[in-house]
This record gives structure tokens, sequence and C-alpha cells, in this order.
DNA sequence: TACTGTGAAATATTTCACAGCA
DNA sequence: TGCTGTGAAATATTTCACAGTA
């Protein structure tokens, strides 16, 4: 119900919520039961009621939840109510990926600027996001308000473009590296190592027999 | 110490403890204790050894762990110490940046055909990855022994991507498509919704006042 | 001595089950 | 009646703390 000690399980779970509520909300529906709704996202429903109890009261009971209600709830409650304004560091194939995907620009993390050290990607242009080199950062900040950077560099680059980004005041980093980023605790950094997925993958296949 | 049920968090760490020992043996490190490469982790040393301790003993009390052979022992636990071949359906710019991902081919994820039903696409080469039309797998399935099919479709297109593979005998699908995919008992599907790490970057960003 | 390996305790998370209410 | 919201119970995970040993 109140404001502390929330799971981060529990924030990843709203994030599930968001995307089957839009899907819903898309199909015109109206109303739907915490039954239905955790079924499409493959969760328990009193683990959804619970989610929710959180941060309140969003149903009425013997009738369900509003599905446009409960979206406005749940991205007031994420902060996804407004827009982010990101950037980039290391414009490789995954953080080109990055720059080109429409969904994040359609939920409101934008891009407004990208950075590499390498001569032949800076001056480029990536869906209309410049690629600066990484040493014009602190006068990009002063032209831009910035909420997250993003690192997309190699794992030996990203302790260093991290530590950047700190200095000029990002409070929020995502790191795609494959590798652990030291922090002071007022920035908040969410770590996502994507050839980790595929070991995890491979553990359980390999288990399959 | 034996076989069952692992947690799937437990999976997890073991990619993250293959990552930081192949950091230290590049360095030229023999031995290294659960504290240190706990720490490097950003996990509590006891759980290291927890996790370990679910599928044997691989250190010496008093000693500590020999790096290259936990490396090799983890990496014979998550069936990372072969290789495997996957294919991709969804030649947008995350399947372009995961065929291009070095990293992953360098682990033993390889790449044997990629998927789309673009006609713009379909025939071009990336990264020597040669994409077809979908209605060819099967003709492909004859041609190379695949174990992980990779979804970078739109939401979309998923589920009917991810019964084909089915159908063709894929037991292990990795899927980034923001939506979840249906699938029988036998076939291990794990999700990856980027945009989700962004909502829980959003909330605790949100949260720092 | 300086570690690992592991029961047991502490903590966190999930699920049950039902009271409360439109 | 048919749902939500939520304490309480069940389960899972983490951490402690120390016995075991090279």
């Amino acid at each position: 119900m109140a404001d502390f000690k929330i799971p981060g399980i529990t924030v990843y779970r709203l994030g599930l919520y968001v995307r089957a509520l839009e899907r819903f909300l898309a199909e015109g529906r109206e109303l739907i039961s915490s039954e239905e709704l955790a079924r499409e996202c493959g969760v328990n429903s009193a683990q959804l009621r619970k989610d929710l109890s959180y941060f309140g009261q969003f149903g009425v009971r013997g009738v369900g939840y509003s599905v446009p209600q409960l979206l406005k709830h749940i991205r007031r409650i994420l902060g996804t109510d407004r827009e982010w304004h990101m950037i980039l560091a290391g414009v490789g194939h995954l953080g080109q990926a990055l720059l080109n995907y429409e969904l994040l620009a359609k939920r409101g993390f934008k891009f407004v600027a990208a950075f590499d050290i390498d001569e032949k990607k800076i001056g480029r242009v990536v869906n209309d996001v410049y690629v600066y080199s990484l040493e014009q950062l602190p006068y990009v900040l002063r032209e831009h308000q910035v909420d997250i950077g993003v690192i997309t560099t190699p794992a030996s680059a990203a302790q260093e473009v991290a530590d950047r980004f700190i200095e000029v005041g990002i409070k929020g980093i995502l790191n795609f590296a494959p590798v652990r980023i030291q922090h002071p605790p007022d920035v908040v950094v969410e770590h996502s190592d994507i050839t980790i997925l595929f070991d995890k993958l491979a553990f359980y296949v390999h288990r399959l027999d």
C-alpha cells in the first residue's frame, strides 16, 4: 500500500502488465479480471493483486479492473507517463538497434544524443540521433536535459563511460556491457547481459535429455 | 549437490560467474576465493558457494578455487562447453545486432540461418548468415542440426514463428518479442523484453526524488 | 591459518483462502 | 454473485555461522 521496499521482481512484472494491458486496450477491451490479465502474463492472479496492492486499490470488487484506468495507474507508478530523455554510448550493432527501436520511442523513451570514440562513427546520424565524440559529453549535457544513459560499449570501456555519465549528473544507467558497473548509491544501474540469456537457455535445453 | 530443481536465478548467476572468471583467467589469475569472485559479481560469497554446491564441490578448503578449473566446471554444468547451433527469425535491427554479436560466436553460440518474410531481406547475407524465407524453414532444418531458435520479430508475429520452430523440432526458444509465447512443456522458452528494462530503470530513477 | 561446504536461521516471495463489497 | 484486497500459511531464497580440512 505504501512506498517502501518494492521487490525488483514486482517492478518487472508491472512492466509485463503494461504490455498486456496495451494489447487488451488495442482490442477495445474495457474490463479485465486479475485472473485473465495474470494468465496473459504467465503469473498467479493473487500475485498480480498483491503486486498492485503495494501501490493502492485499483479495481472494483465483484467486477474487475478498468483496462484504460489500470494502464494509466501502472504507468504513473512506473513513471512512464512522461517522456524520458536518454543518451547512448557505443554505436555498435546493439547500440544502433536500440537507437532504431521504434517501440522504445513510442513508450516515451527518446534518445537525444549518441556517443562513440570511433572517428568513423562520430558525425553520423542514426535514426535522427547525432553521434558525438565522448569528449563532447559535457557540452551536450548543457544543451539537453538527460535522465538515462545507456551503455552498449564493449566490456572494457563500460566503467569509464559510466564514470563520465555519473560525473555529468546522470542518475540512471542501463548497462548492456557484460561487466558489473561500480557506482555511488544515488545512481541507479540496471544490468542486462544478453549473452547470459543464451547460457540460461543452453542449461535448460541441455537438461531436457 | 544433486540434479533437481535448480532455481532459475542460480542458473543466471552461473552465467555471471563465467563472465567474471573469463576476465580473471585473461589476467592470468590462477586461484580465487569465493569472496573475491562474489564481490566481482555483486553477490554474497555464501550465495556463490551455495550455488556451486547444487552441482558438486569444486574448491579446496583453506585455499579457494582454481580459476581455469572452476570455469571448466561451470561451463560443463551450463552446457556451454560445446557449440550451439541457432537460427533467428526477424532480421530487423535487433536481429541484425545479434547476428553480428561476435561475443556470442566466441562463446559457441553460432547462427546457421536467418529467416524473414520481407522480400527485400530474403537472399541477403548478414555476417555470413543467409536470410531465408520463413517458408524454407523445414528445408533448412534438413540441412542443419539446430538447437536454439531466436525470435526478434514484432510481437504480432512471435507466436506464429514459435509454432513453426516447435513444429520442426526446436526445443529451445529465446524470445525478444514483447509478448508471452505459448508452448508445450518439452520446449524451453526464455523471454527477454528489452523495453521492460527501461520501465524498471524509470521506476527507480523516478523515486530518487 | 584461511579457506570451502553446508545445515540452520533469517528473510523474501508466492500462494492460499476468505472477508469485504459493488 | 463474483470479483478484489489482504492477512496468514506455505514455499523459496539468502545469509549466517561454524565444522571440516588442505
